[in-house]
DNA sequence: CAGGAATATGACAACGCTGTCATCAAAAGG
DNA sequence: CCTTTTGATGACAGCGTTGTCATATTCCTG
């Protein structure tokens, strides 16, 4: 019934040991021999058993993905597209949830890696941004992918999959400009992650460059969260001279700021323009419907876990030169805008 | 430095077969013997290795869970719900996000237990409530626990974790009709769901025992997404006698129905009275937020989830009996009343 | 208190794979 | 053409558990 090691040998009419190698992609097979070896393991629909594998080799087939993050959809599209990276090269994913506050995470990290034998760790923010916790788990040896704002990357670059957060503001608010608006709002996320600042950075750039300068009474401070948005938007809009448009460091936030200036009886996209990042489903269950910027989580995702394996990978092989330059995965994401419906031309 | 079962049998001075008699609550092993182990286990931290486990043993200690759904709170709580069961008991957790509609559903569960080799199945809905899945899963013989609206566990209440969307929908239909509501409009969700029928009927149910008759005018077919809440929500608005209250078959919709009822310039709940249900994160993205009926979704999960393990458990062990009939598992959740600011008093 | 039935315990072989090391064959060198 | 080197392959011993079956111990019963 079920298709051992044994059963493939004995098709190709090779030893055991042999199979392994070609499986593993291990030199010294003769090409004939591999081709052989492939065969039978098509033909048998072989699929080498991982818990055999973890018990007997050194290394192992399963990363875990850690993460401590409110956003359902956010960890929804990571954990799938790590899912969809470890299925395609026969790894096993291991999830944990944690708290990034409690300190009982460096002890479960060691948990992680020592007993369960992880070979490698793909850390999502706030964990991917936290210094202790990148400490802890260089100091366990294990890889790890971080996935971070690009200027949390410091010197780290290897082991990161950075998302450009500035850059996607910039052109974020580029949109703003070139729609004429001259007065823009600003609502920052929370101070604690990365990703508010580099925000933040872009619009600055932006309008900078647009030779605007950037009035501090236009940049609030707030939280990523829907209530932050409505608050953020009202004192915005109730000022004495409120701007033509308002960018939302995320789509949550652009949603309450929406929400504020409807009651407000302010028009969408008429007398105000609003902006959110992410687009996440949020960004289609508001009205109007979000411009804002897509940040592909799923890519991103699947990108960092194939960054973690190839490492894991050219480890336990034959330690082949710099496998940490690995070819062919995008390690960089720059947001695009998406244009919809809640951004338009500045009034007058 | 990793501890294994001989460095525990050395400690206590037994057989390593005696010791995995311990650890598996087998019979015959004599209770000074198993104190004796129990209390190296305890001192060496010894954690049985899985891999080791699962290659040897017949029985797997593994569990799936099998996923389609839109809504990322609902899968993320579920997640955290199931993961939490199998940490406490030392199982493992397969996440298997799949595609309901595509025609290799079939061969993809034949796969994850023939191949992976998973103990038990966690089933939600769609899957959980689709006749051919469960047919599948049947013949594959492996154990499963459906989580199910109430209405769908015909016949199989052994394998059910039930959610009585009925009674929650009276008793929130109850809550409106207190507050004096006599014309309280309905929008459906999807046709497919079964929760949809028992959402409806709790509904009817409600009106009846209050001596009003349903109108059919007030019940409007939808899905459970914002958009057809704003539908839903004008519709009924802008009829010649509209309705004093909403019943939104889930937060998504009441969000849009709230959505509408403030682009009418309507006040809520002065005016209008709208109740969500799940108690998704969503509710209190709303402003204001949602009067709802809480739907305990990482407990639901956490019951499922001991349900197929002990129904593994009980299985590959001495097959002692009725364990079917496990105690101190929570079959049925009925979600309740949560109050807060979208309903209140009928106008006038 | 013998004799047999339970009960408790241990020795040892799997499980399916990888790692190590030995062996064998082919290529290279003199 | 023989020796050396290198490449290709296989035999075999684990990895940490559980399952099977044999053995030792305890408990009854007459």
């Amino acid at each position: 019934m079920k298709v051992t090691i044994n059963d493939v040998a004995a098709k190709a009419g090779v030893s055991i040991k042999t199979v392994s190698r070609v499986i593993n992609n291990e030199p010294s097979v003769r090409p004939v021999t591999r081709k052989k070896v492939m065969d039978a393991v098509e033909e048998l629909h072989y699929h080498p058993n991982l818990a055999a594998r973890n018990l007997a080799g050194t290394r192992s087939y399963t990363i875990a993905f850690i993460y401590d993050n409110p956003n359902a959809y956010y960890v929804i599209d990571m954990q799938n597209g790590i899912l969809e990276a470890c299925k395609a090269r026969g790894y096993e994913l291991l999830i944990h949830p944690s708290n990034s506050k409690s300190p009982d995470v460096h002890k479960e990290l060691e948990d992680l890696v020592e007993h369960s034998k992880v070979a490698g760790l793909v850390l999502t923010p706030p964990f991917s941004e936290t210094a202790e916790v990148i400490d802890t788990v260089r100091k366990l040896g294990v890889d790890y992918v971080r996935i971070v704002s690009a200027e949390a990357a410091d010197k780290d670059e290897d082991n990161c999959i950075q998302v450009n957060d500035s850059s996607a503001a910039y052109e974020l608010t580029r949109h703003l400009l070139d729609h004429g608006h001259k007065r823009i709002g600003f609502l920052c996320g929370g101070e604690e992650h990365v990703s508010t600042h580099g925000r933040l950075d872009g619009y600055k750039r932006a309008l900078r460059a647009a030779g605007i300068a950037a009035e501090e009474g236009l940049i609030l401070k707030g939280e990523y969260s829907f209530d932050s948005g409505v608050q953020g938007a009202k004192t915005l809009l109730q000022s004495t001279n409120p701007p033509t448009a308002i960018f939302a460091s995320n789509d949550e936030m652009a949603a309450g700021a929406l929400f504020a200036a409807r009651l407000m009886n302010i028009d969408i996209p008429g007398q105000l323009s609003i902006v959110g990042f992410e687009d996440s489903p949020f960004s289609r269950q508001t009205w109007p419907k979000l411009t804002t910027a897509h940040q592909p989580n799923n890519e991103i995702a699947k990108c960092a876990a194939a960054l973690v394996l190839s490492k894991a990978r050219s480890k336990g092989a034959s330690e082949s030169g710099s496998a940490s330059k690995e070819a062919g995965i995008q390690r960089s994401f720059t947001p695009a805008l998406v244009q919809r419906d809640s951004s338009g031309p500045a009034p007058e």
